[in-house]
DNA sequence: CATGAATGAGGTTTCATTCAT
DNA sequence: GATGAATGAAACCTCATTCAT
């Protein structure tokens, strides 16, 4: 999405084409349809969203989304993938090997807190999935051998921290993976509701820094030895 | 609707009943609509729930929930509000104010975990409406006045724990709410594509009990004095 | 459909809700969907009808038909069953076991000629329907226990007119059943092309005529001995 | 339509071709849009045919369809005349002329019924112009001319066959043609909702040998003198 | 000779909702 | 208090067909 070079690629679901003499026009197409369809579907989640909609938003004919798509399901799926594509990517730009243990899970939580904070869409379309049961996502193979590298280098990075005597023993990396995704999330997808409840608004440039130095201090008072 | 004389509320929760003579087949009525449309829109959102499947999982005519409910959107409002009158009643039940500091916190970690498990269409019903912007809870005065009792529960527990020298200073008791019910929140919310991505079921007894140590170590690390 | 008093049932398919109370208009607009979907059908084939079409015929909403019959093949099923039953009641009236044996063969012709001659919507009907190799056929039980009684009077008939040293003998009731219907059937069916080919108009009154002399002849010819 | 200089015919036989230098493929081309359009208009019906998977079953482009046969109907018309020349073709090389009356009748049976055994795409894509009322054919010039030569060659059996004292007389040759048609034709091509009915399969090798010989004798005990 | 891209019209079906009793 | 009958609007999707190369 971020990134119109890639050759990012919209398959996984049988529909749809790829354009092998790479006509100009239609990956564009395919493009704005996908670009449009992230919007639709973010806003108003997989029910709520109008093909229609994503067609007018796209500025192209309805029939074209089914002729490169196949279907509104197989769409949201193309959506997804694109979704976690861009994450991925983002992900590893960051180079969390060449850090010290410590600056490094900071680093972490911080892009994190960043990319959700930069990305909304990705918890609205999330939470959706998550509605269905990820039935899309396990119906595609790509994303499946997405599997987060973050994992791994958070993996490496509780190693040395511990080898260092810095961070306790026994961290289990997809635990604190989830945890540091866990506190960023949550705050900005149930947003809306925390701020009805606690009548205060948590969106504020005050309050989302104090959010990140607190969800950073959990993090770090957990890990760091006492 | 033809009925205007007749005191329709959108409200929910047994308690608020019109003192006109009615039967309690009418109360009963209502709470089995009431409880077909949290599992209806729990299970598919507000906008992939379907009234007449709403009224066949309550065993009642269509045209009852009109006359109950008004409209589907009143309807899940109701729902809402039954839903947080739940919750605010079960944390009604807590005494952690008996409790010393330490196993309080542990103790109100345990409690939303245990609810949010319990509950699975509390963390459904909040994403759709969070979907929404909260729209629907905004036009409840009720909820409204509903502030968790918890985040004062958790104020004293934070005042005691720090002039025990047991924790550390400075803690939002808000930020600290918010971070728990994160912790438990995103991990079952979200258990199907962290499933699907991590290839690892999530929900086995094994990892269930893990996750509750894992949550609570991470607050207890973050909050106790090294 | 001749016989409104009958009880007739449009059921078989699932969707079909049979009115207890009997409620008058229910039964009234039910019968006038079926009567504009035969039409509707048998003018332009399954594929071709249109149900906005046979809303307008029957000058109900289109949602009803839905209502009623659940689906534009659930309907066309119970088109056919209206159709097969309707036909099956008119061969009851005959009283071919009453009429001695050339009688009755000749009774029995001229009746299935007549029959296919009043209702063309008959002809056309299981022409679809065998474009489709019965696949709605085959899933309703009511047609298949709706086995031709006709079959069992021929063969009566057959015998009768063997003992009495009229007929020829080892003769299949089921092929010469096929055969009479054939002769009437493909006339009718097929006029079009063979006017067209013939360059002949073959339903003036007296071609109709010339034609059920023909067809008399044909299998008395064959029945007969010599 | 985009070229208003190229001859484009709506015919189909292989034999009236433009006169202009077209190499093989094309030709090739057009024979494979045929029998793919004859498949799927004979599996289908005019309605229910896609051109989509014309063009799929041709292997080529569905745009190739519309330059070389104009329309959907035009398509259908030229299946239409190709599967009529293709009959025609077959009728021309029997010999009915050389063999004594009998048996040119009996041959004249055992032929139709076996074209139309082979040749099951014949007796749908009939049933479809005849719904439809033969609109098609009656725009073609080609099959108005193209009178079966079988009624003439059954003429002249008849004439002899009287002639001989065999036959019966005033035996009308169009009548009797269009019995035996009737005969072959709705056994097969009814044998879906037959068989349905009869609960008896009507195709096994054992059935459709005891049906030749039913319709063999059928005639025959018409036309011979007793 | 051939094709990928694109479309307007219209198809079946669904849905929340109201009418009439 | 309760219900079966009925509907207008709009949803997803399909189709024959044309555009541009």
């Amino acid at each position: 999405m971020n990134t119109p070079t890639a050759t990012r690629q919209t398959a996984g679901s049988r529909a749809v084409r790829v354009p092998e003499p790479r006509t100009r026009d239609a990956d564009r197409t395919q493009q704005a349809i996908l670009q449009a369809a992230t919007d639709e579907f973010s806003a108003t989640g997989l029910g709520g969203a109008r093909m229609e909609n994503i067609a007018a938003r796209a500025g192209v004919n309805k029939r074209l989304i089914y002729y490169y798509f196949g279907s509104k399901e197989d769409l949201f799926l193309a959506v997804l993938e694109d979704t976690y594509a861009s994450i991925r990517e983002a992900e590893k730009k960051l180079r969390l090997e060449n850090l010290d243990p410590a600056t490094g899970v900071r680093r972490l939580v911080e892009f994190t807190w960043d990319y959700y904070l930069a990305n909304p869409h990705f918890l609205t379309l999330l939470n959706s999935e998550n509605l269905h049961k990820a039935k899309h996502l396990n119906r595609s193979a790509r994303i499946q051998e997405m599997n987060s590298p973050l994992v791994q280098l958070l993996s490496d990075l509780l190693q040395r921290g511990q080898q260092a005597n810095l961070f306790r023993g026994g961290v289990d990396p997809v635990q604190l993976y989830i945890s540091i995704a866990s506190l960023c999330y949550f705050y900005l997808s149930n947003n809306a509701t925390l701020s009805t409840i606690f009548g205060r608004d948590l969106l504020t440039p005050t309050a989302l820094s104090e959010r990140l130095s607190h969800m950073t201090e959990v993090i770090m008072g957990y890990l760091l030895r006492k």
